[in-house]
DNA sequence: GCGATCACG
DNA sequence: ACGTACGTGATCGCT
């Protein structure tokens, strides 16, 4: 090791900027818990890629600071805190403690203070600091052994913006310590001093760069310009002074700080550990897989059985109408093992062995699916190949009620339920088996293992009465009865299907691409002057913009923006920019569909993806291996794709497509008498919005006309900014918001409605469907804009998006039964959001077509008609 | 493992 | 002033 390194934490701003970027978050005792985590998963992050010896962490404290003495009105440079916040701070501080990290605090001073001596003194023994704080004063101490790293909150994470003196100067224009003179000229707004003069950024940077200070700025007052800047320093130059002194860091306030204290090399502890636990910090615990797990009291029920007659034994006591809790173990197609649930005192786990065999136990399984009242199980889907049961036996999802009851999370896992609705902190099969498979762990850790299953058997029935009384309590049990459960034997029988893939037409296809793809390549090496990876957007963007010296390199965040929006802008002007784009769209084609499908096309020659039920926070279902979802459509080459998607010999396609659902249910939901006219019979939405709208006969709807009215409706649906549709049409933000203005002076019951599902929202917690499905909205609650126009659009987008989810999944499952009943040979091979794509025998095509469109057309009853388009074709191109 | 990009509704 | 359209998944480059 070359360098000792430190990180200096400032506690309070970083715990500031977790608190309002990370979504609300409660453990089970009801501790607001979102600031402490989103605290700790910045502090790992940066101690991980800094590598760092020593961390420290910088509280303020409630005393009066030596600023106070200067400035009698000072209340330091943070808003008063919110008390979810502030009741985290003494949390944070625990954990921070049983990870021995140590708090430096001081009477008098601030956390910048003790940074800022910390930070000096360390550099000065030749040891590298990393400083991390939310707050931009601390620029000031960049130097060059002193990188300032300030997190950034965004959706999806967070991200780090680093400051050496050079980036300080590359953002401001000025230096470090002339930033403190910039921030005083500007006059920040957080201060709490009043009438500071306000010059914006810019300037404020343009006059300091000049003059290196305010008081050599004042010395030379008659030179300043504008005018208004010279006016606002002589009028308010005693009062910069004063935010300047306020603001500049006291490297000298004499903490006192031990190195051997602030080790970074273990922060691993047991005591740690126990906090992460309780604070449900999943994903932080498995930092600390060394630390062992205690074993709860569950456990001591837990029963291994490995004597066939002691199997029998249990089977016969497992009475007609019990309620039980079931899983199966299993790997190939194959049972590994088996756990039953019987009661919250009677948990056993069987291993195939001796006259134990895999298929007596599969078969016992069955059989309890038929005797009993309810099978809990903690996902059903990857069960029924062995169950063989359909959707009137009485087995129970535990992971899609839990998916009902918060669509939000990412995994309803036993220990998920365990801690959700059972208050049980239980260890996670990863605790306990880490990646292994069940199988080689009963080889390897048997006694783990067998924990594994039997948690698996005993949280599936303990906690089904918990959930199902939630969802009624909630008003979703007949949404999980009637839909969700039921669905859940339709999208099985859909991925059974599967559908046929012709190998040989799309290596063909692949094969045309790779010429193109090479050509294109070669052409684009000659136009740039170099060979370069064009997959890679830090090179392409530097070869572009750095090397080519293309116009308007804008939108940066880690380097150029090379996205297709940008390009379009040059392609025009710059033929290599569409060789380019071209150039994209055909390794996109190549990768992702003609070489990614080919891997899941099975021997059989079909594909039989996954469809999952348990994803989307609208209640959409999504697919995976692969996504049949996203095949191209809207590009021609791209379209071509969907020829080698074909119905078996005999067969063909029908393909049903909803028109306008989602507008369609809007116009439902408002109860909007003229939008519902509107729709009534029409068969172009976007055309009869654009004529109503802008006062226009249907006949003279200009094409202009009818694309923005378009981009309007799609704008309702999202949850409308002026923004966001600014965006979408290339127009001004003045102009899009007199299209929103003027589509709720038409239709004033969509406004009426699309208000009260926020305020709605705002009250609840939550968005609802149609249907009664929930979808939570924490964000509603931010103090953050950003935050909080996000909650919005959700809570005006889900209803919409939830309702037509329902709808399709209400077809699907009367089409898929329909079919069965009427002993029809059809089956439903995708469905694609508004679409459902069936495999047909021809002499059956048109009974199955009326069916289809008419199970379509009545799976819900609004206001406004369904409309339903069906093609038919030998192959999904064609049917499209 | 994550961001950028791009395929779909 | 802030800075985005809603919902997904796969692939690639990069660290």
């Amino acid at each position: 090791m070359d360098k000792e390194k430190i990180v200096l934490i400032d506690g309070h701003s970083i715990m500031s900027r977790a608190f309002y970027g990370v979504p609300e978050l409660t453990n089970s005792e009801g501790l607001h818990t979102n600031a402490v985590y989103g605290f700790l998963n910045i502090m790992f992050k940066i101690l991980e890629e800094e590598q760092a010896d020593h961390v420290a962490v910088a509280f303020d404290r409630k005393e009066p600071t030596f600023r106070h003495k200067m400035f009698e009105p000072y209340k330091g440079t943070r808003k008063p805190m919110p008390e979810e916040l502030h009741e985290q701070v003494d949390l944070m501080k625990e954990v921070l403690g049983a990870m021995e990290v140590p708090i430096l605090t001081l009477a008098g001073y601030e956390a910048d203070d003790i940074l800022g001596t910390v930070a000096k003194e360390s550099q000065a023994k030749g040891v590298e600091v990393v400083v991390v704080s939310g707050d931009r004063d601390l620029l000031q101490l960049a130097d060059e052994h002193i990188k300032i790293r300030i997190p950034k909150t965004s959706r999806g994470g967070t991200e780090i913006k680093d400051y050496y003196p050079e980036d300080v100067k590359n953002e401001y224009h000025v230096t470090p310590t002339e930033f403190i003179d910039m921030k005083a000229l500007m006059g920040d707004s957080s201060d709490n001093i009043p009438g500071v003069p306000s010059i914006g950024e810019k300037t404020a940077a343009a006059i300091i760069e000049a003059y290196g200070s305010i008081e050599n700025a004042y010395a030379h007052i008659e030179e300043i310009k504008p005018p208004r800047a010279k006016k606002s320093l002589e009028e308010n130059y005693s009062l910069a002074q004063l935010s300047k002194e306020l603001a500049t860091i006291n490297i000298n306030c004499g903490i006192e700080f031990s190195y051997d204290d602030a080790k970074a090399d273990n922060l691993y502890t047991p005591a740690a550990y126990q906090y992460m636990k309780r604070l449900e910090f999943k994903s932080l615990l498995s930092r600390f897989s060394d630390t062992p797990v205690e074993s709860p009291s569950a456990e001591a029920h837990f029963q291994m059985v490995t004597d066939f007659g002691e199997a029998e034994a249990i089977f016969a006591a497992c009475k007609a109408g019990a309620k039980i809790g079931l899983e199966l173990v299993t790997l190939d197609h194959e049972l590994t093992a088996m756990a039953l649930c019987t009661g919250e005192e009677a948990t056993y786990c069987f291993v195939p062995q001796g006259f134990m065999r895999a298929e007596y136990l599969v078969e016992k399984a069955r059989d309890l699916c038929r005797s009993c009242e309810r099978v809990s199980v903690l996902k059903l889907k990857p069960l029924l190949p062995f169950l063989k049961a359909e959707s009137d036996s009485p087995l129970f999802d535990a992971s899609v009620a839990g998916y009902l009851l918060n669509p939000l999370k990412d995994t309803y896992d036993y220990d998920d339920l365990a801690r959700d609705y059972l208050g049980m902190t239980v260890p996670s099969r990863a605790d306990l088996l880490g990646k292994q498979t069940i199988k080689k762990a009963l080889e390897s850790d048997e006694k783990k293992a067998f924990t594994c299953i039997c948690y698996m058997g005993y949280i599936a029935f303990m906690s089904a009465d918990r959930l199902t009384e939630e969802l009624k309590k909630a008003e979703m049990y007949s949404l999980f009865t009637d839909i969700e459960m039921p669905l859940i034997y339709s999208l099985f029988h859909m991925e059974q299907v599967g559908i046929k893939a012709e190998r040989e037409r799309l290596k063909e296809y692949g094969d045309r691409l790779k010429v193109q793809i090479v050509a294109l390549e070669q052409k684009i090496y000659e136009e740039t002057g170099e060979t370069f990876n064009i997959n890679s957007p830090k090179q392409l963007g530097e070869v572009l913009f750095d090397h080519m010296k293309l116009p308007n390199g804008k939108k940066t965040k880690s380097g150029y923006s090379t996205a297709a929006d940008v390009l379009d802008k040059l392609a025009p002007d710059y033929p290599v920019v569409q060789m380019i784009l071209d150039y994209r769209q055909l390794t996109k084609l190549n990768s992702t569909y003609a070489e990614g499908l080919a891997v899941y096309i099975g021997p059989d020659e079909r594909i039989h993806g996954t469809f999952n039920q348990t994803i989307t926070a609208t209640g959409r279902i999504s697919s995976t291996e692969p996504n049949l979802q996203n095949i191209p459509v809207r590009m021609e080459l791209g379209r071509e794709i969907r020829k080698i998607f074909v119905p078996e010999d005999g067969c063909v396609f029908i393909d049903a497509d909803y028109s306008q659902i989602e507008l369609r249910v809007l116009a439902h939901m408002s109860g909007d008498e003229r939008l519902i006219g509107a729709y009534r019979h029409a068969d172009d939405i976007h055309a009869i919005t654009a004529s109503e709208v802008f006062h226009t006969p249907l006949d003279e709807v200009t094409p202009l006309q009818r694309r923005n009215a378009k981009a309007v409706n799609f704008g309702i649906v999202y949850g409308i900014s002026s923004f966001g549709l600014s965006e979408g049409l290339s127009i001004s933000r003045k102009e899009a918001t007199e299209y929103i203005n003027k589509y709720f002076e038409t239709y004033p019951g969509v406004k009426e409605f699309l208000d009260r599902l926020v305020a709605d929202a705002k009250e609840t917690g939550y968005a609802v469907s149609m249907f009664g499905r929930r979808r939570p909205v924490p964000e509603l609650k931010s103090t953050n804009f950003m935050q909080r126009s996000f909650g919005e659009r959700v809570a005006m987008n889900s209803p919409i998006q939830g309702t037509a989810a329902d709808i399709m999944k209400i077809a699907m499952i009367r089409v898929d039964r329909a079919l069965k009943a009427k002993g029809l040979k059809s089956r439903i091979v995708l469905q694609v959001h508004d679409e459902l794509l069936i495999e047909t025998q021809k002499d059956e095509v048109e009974a199955v077509k009326a069916l289809l469109v008419d199970e379509m057309k009545h799976a819900a009853d609004l206001s406004v008609s369904l409309e339903v388009e069906a093609n038919v074709g030998d192959s999904w191109f064609d049917a499209k």
